[in-house]
DNA sequence: CTGAAAGCGCTTACAG
DNA sequence: CTGAAAGCGCTTACAG
């Protein structure tokens, strides 16, 4: 392997200052327009590229962005929430176009992985990816905020969180849904996910949820509410539970895309017909949703626009910008297990 | 925000040397145990993390490997290739086991990437993930193992291959999922999916295909394979290309899970029954395949396994152990597309 | 517009 | 086992 060009290489053949190069390279109006071009053509020609260490050190910044993706605890080794991934696109996307490189990480909740980031001098900032909104979880936001980090999370989007928060707007989200449930005629809902202080995006949907069902001058029966997780497992639970309790339900809006999936698993092995026989509704819009049998009308959430203002967001707030958390519009997508399409 | 604290301020509160603090830090055998105690108490309590720039300045090395994702550059901007997606997430997960961190990046192949990260040195280490051979793509392979760049590669595996490639055996695959039909009482054939050089991976896939039919004594149509990239657009118009022809067909091989979907939604616009009137396999085994209508029958790669080997080739090329070629198995998973299961 | 010099925060010979 | 010193390759005041 050859040794890499430095600047002081190209000073030499160039027949300045190293500083001068240093100068040339990152376009400094400073230096001479002639003098520029000729350490350009040299740089080219010599494969040089100013090593990141050095200048990162230096300059004291970093040019990368930190994506930390936590991962619900119970979520099996092999697969990752659809969701997740979709974001990470996008965001992987978003950053490039504004000229920062992706660290990407999987972190455990039970990890310390407390700024290790951004003090590790590893990023400029720190993009925070996860379901759920665990104590734990807020203390350590806290810590972050406290320290000085520069961060956004996706996800629930509430008064007293620290640090900028962005996220779906899963009330709105809810609400449509069941609307649409509603506008088809069904009367008896069930809702499965945990809706619970834990799991805010989950209970911000029931409310949405509820309240639709309220606006109908119908009853949200609280024993309709089943706890879940987002797995596909955990949906075909819970829509198994709903079933045992043996009471009427004509439709039913799964927390998440992939519960949703799973409940459609338990009505159809019990002889249910989705959805002549119980309409479902989901959360996410992942792509297994365009297949399924039948395809699942559902939720979107805008994943292209939430990883640009979360890029945007963050290289804000590092440029000492002020930012404001934000939800991104729900928009109901009509396939066919609400009966309709 | 605080100033972050160097290894000076340790030294200084422990009543030591700055390169007692730094040996202590890293576990040197030549500090004293008592002495590294110490150190690394008042870290901890300072909360201390070394600046990986300056570290990584002065050590040449940078602890962190990176991904570059080779996009189809057809792929629309939304819609990363699911199975590469299930490959990202193995490989974060394996980089993190061996303590690298990973660097994303989705390219073009149009992009002027030629070994920018490596030599911007914020990588050790390169994996290059992305479908296609294409002649551009190999001429750049060949640049980055002259510069000796540490990098590798998943995909398709041949001899005149600069560099260590891996991949699934898609030839095994492509014959073991002809068998299945085969064995199924199937006898006339299509392929769906580009069968040129510049797609190698199928092309290795349709040879296997061949082979298990010419191995039954049955015909190779050459009319019957038809081209389609990885998506499920291109699989829907080649499935529709194959009815137009109007030849008996009663068995098709997508030669990816996106493709054999498409085609399915063709076929059963037109009428066909899946797997009744025309059985249906696919390739990859990505996350969608269990939800299709027929759930598709296909051959799973192995993606945890793919992603640690790959990891894991790469650190030993970084730390100059010799490294072979090699491919995962192909693995046969049942469901219901092709009539059995 | 250019150059000489300092210094970012570490790691690692070198000397003891 | 420990310390003083050099130096990784840049960027950026400072001086001209």
């Amino acid at each position: 392997m050859k040794q890499r060009a430095t600047s002081f290489d190209i000073a030499y053949q160039a027949g300045v200052s190293q500083s001068t190069v240093s100068r040339a390279l990152r376009n400094s109006p400073l230096v001479n327009e002639e003098t520029r071009k000729r350490v350009q053509a040299i740089a080219k020609e010599l494969n040089y590229k100013v090593d990141k260490n050095a200048s990162n050190l230096r300059s004291q910044h970093t040019g990368t962005l930190a994506l930390l993706l936590f991962e619900d605890p119970t979520t099996d080794d092999s697969l990752i929430n659809p969701f997740f991934l979709s974001m990470l696109g996008s965001i992987t996307r978003a950053a490039a176009r504004k000229g920062y490189d992706l660290l990407v990480s999987f972190q455990q909740l039970s990890d310390d992985w407390h700024a290790d980031y951004e003090d590790a001098s590893k990023a400029d900032g720190i993009i925070l990816l996860g379901y759920g909104d665990y104590v734990d979880y807020a203390e350590k936001l806290k810590k972050l905020y406290e320290q000085g980090t520069h961060f956004v999370r996706y996800g629930s989007v509430a008064e007293d969180q620290p640090g900028v928060s962005f996220g779906c707007d899963n009330f709105q989200g809810g609400y449509l849904a069941t609307q649409h449930l509603i506008a088809l005629g069904r009367k008896h809902f069930a809702f499965l996910g945990d809706a619970t202080e834990s799991a805010p995006e989950f209970w911000a949907r029931y409310q949405g949820h509820c309240k639709a069902i309220q606006e109908a001058g119908l009853d949200v029966r609280s024993e309709c509410q089943i706890s879940a997780i987002s797995t596909e497992e955990s949906g075909f639970v819970a829509g198994k539970k709903l079933l045992e309790k043996d009471i009427q339900i004509d439709a039913v809006m799964g927390a998440s895309d992939m519960i949703a999936i799973g409940a459609m698993r338990a009505f159809q092995e019990n002889g249910l017909k989705v959805p002549d026989d119980i309409a479902v509704v989901g959360f996410d819009d992942i792509p297994i949703s365009h297949f399924t049998n039948p395809p699942l009308t559902t939720i979107q959430q805008n994943t292209k626009l939430a990883g640009e203002i979360l890029i945007e967001s963050l290289v804000n707030l590092i440029h000492g910008v002020e930012v404001k958390a934000s939800l991104t519009p729900a928009k109901l997508i009509v396939r066919k297990s609400c009966g309709c399409g």
